[in-house]
DNA sequence: CTGAAAGCGCTTACAG
DNA sequence: CTGAAAGCGCTTACAG
């Protein structure tokens, strides 16, 4: 049998509600009352239960968190960096992906209504943001990690997607490279956008110019990344250095390079973004998004607002950081 | 204000008893009173609150998991296959790392007593078995992930390691290969001796020995992946062939053998355990192991034991699969 | 400083 | 087939 807070105030002989004082640390209970009772808690081993107190209380010390899906390669570091912050505080975290399309979304969507939990962390879901701002819009504390540039009407932590092409296009200049290519991630991205515009803006501060041809469109996959690369070299303009807008895509990148005989980093110097565990290993040179970092000030963010704050109006930018490695 | 079942109750010109009938499909109510109560139920879009619900069951329709931390490789895959199971059940995923040490078990500890959820998903936690086994024996569903071969007391999934290794063993000599090499994981480790057994009698059986001293021990790292490699060729015996019981450590092989010059496959074939993302990319020969089916499987072993469901006394064991590809 | 009572929003015998 | 009431295990005014 379960020990309940019954049983522990008739042990303490006192009434329940005064042990109540005692577990949340209400003021106006006497000392000596009070460390009787925590003696009983300790000697029974009592614990309160959380559906009890989350129902008492309206809430449950739980937050949500929605991220497209695990496989991806840093949803990990994400994930993990907002159950350490929030596991420090007490609060448990129920993960929800959209792995399997709108039917995920349908569960995530009567969890909401069952109010499930507190408040939502969320990494930016494919067609889905208009979604989480209603949620947002309808009162539930919301914190979005923004790895795409969106810049949403509600609190946000993103990463320095500029400057990231910025130190890039520095570090490739100063490095020798005169003749740039860029593959992308789709053009509709807030990030491509910024990662774009840094590193062009980089470049012609340092009067370089950038041929519009050598500039190719990727999705983002390593397939596409090796596509992009092949049409780079079919328009027959000479370039010693390319720019991929993400790790997967700068691997394409270096894969198709090799296959057409032109050495990495000797003939084509390749810098990627991100910094996922796979750059690592193949020696890319690479802008790195804070990833843990981020889940962590996301998670922040949201339980200062649980406890009351006032979120930020204003996204929380996190700095990005060059890693210089065998590629580029 | 949320609309509550009274609401609906009051709307439906029923009592609370019928609503909650109509909820939960019991027999027994009127085809027409329950129409017009589910009527209301749409109209009002009323969703029971989890929290409510919960406390009245004693159950909470919501399963804990508790993984060592989710930047390891393949955690993610196992995390999903779980995720997605529980999710078509509309069961939520309590998630739990030990990533900060103690702090993190006590917290994790404190959710148990808390009654935070019905059953637990374990991925094997280093040095907690023992824990984890007491949760069981104190009456809490528990399936683990067994990653290690460690077979425990209560129901878990795990893999052929044995006939991975064999068919590792199987492939390597089909292709011509005949002095062998291999590199370990800790040694007291389930799944390291399942996976030297497996390999060295399936070349014992196909007429090939190895010598001992090029069974070297490794700690399913990189970095000693390849000190291993320099212990092996300082043996001065030849070899034409590694397999590592793992592919972090694999990669240390390979990276090992390219600095002393020795070719990967010509010289020296490298098999590797696992099949993580860097395998593909490395194009590592290996046994993959089915993180991801095995997350779902555990999930459902988990949920038909909380439906009332007998675990099963023996392990669920699913099979491993060869991955051909340059390196082997 | 402390207790009796109501309430959080459901479910589940018990009657009828 | 349906409702009134008790109960799940807490918290929180309200009195004193």
């Amino acid at each position: 049998m379960r020990v309940t807070i019954a049983e522990v105030a008739q042990r303490a002989q006192v009434s329940k509600a005064t042990v109540s004082r005692v577990l949340n640390g209400k003021p106006d209970v006497d000392a000596a009352t009070a460390a009787r009772v925590r003696q009983v808690i300790a000697d029974v081993g009592y614990v309160p239960s959380a559906r009890a107190v989350g129902l008492a209380r309206g809430r449950a010390r739980t937050v949500g968190m929605l991220v497209p899906s695990l496989t991806w390669p840093w949803t990990g570091e994400v994930v993990q960096g907002a159950v350490d912050e929030l596991e420090s505080d007490g609060y448990g975290l129920l993960l929800y992906t959209v792995n399997r399309g709108s039917e995920s979304l349908a569960q995530f969507a009567s969890h909401v209504s069952a109010k499930a939990f507190d408040g939502l962390l969320v990494i930016e879901p494919p067609d889905t943001l208009n979604y989480i701002e209603a949620l947002h819009d309808q009162g539930l504390p919301v914190v979005m990690i923004d790895d795409r540039g969106s810049r949403p009407g509600f609190p946000s932590v993103g990463t320095t997607n500029r400057e990231g092409a910025w130190a890039a296009a520095r570090h490739l200049v100063s490095a020798g490279r005169r003749h740039f290519a860029v593959v992308t991630g789709p053009a509709d991205f807030g990030c491509v956008r910024e990662r774009l515009d840094g590193f062009l803006d980089a470049l012609g501060e340092l009067g370089v110019h950038v041929d519009p041809r050598l500039v190719v469109e990727g999705d983002f996959t390593t397939e596409r990344g090796a596509v992009a690369t092949d049409k780079l070299m079919a328009t027959g303009l000479p370039f010693d250095a390319v720019f991929a807008h993400n790790d997967l895509s700068a691997l394409g990148v270096v894969k198709a390079l090799g296959a057409a005989g032109r050495r990495v980093p000797d003939d084509v110097a390749v810098v990627g973004f991100d910094d996922i565990p796979i750059a690592g290993h193949a020696e890319l040179t690479t802008v790195r998004q804070p990833m843990r970092r981020m889940g962590e000030a996301a998670a922040r963010l949201l339980l200062s607002r649980l406890e009351g704050a006032t979120p930020p109006a204003e996204p929380v930018v996190l700095p990005t950081e060059l890693v210089v490695r065998r590629s580029g």
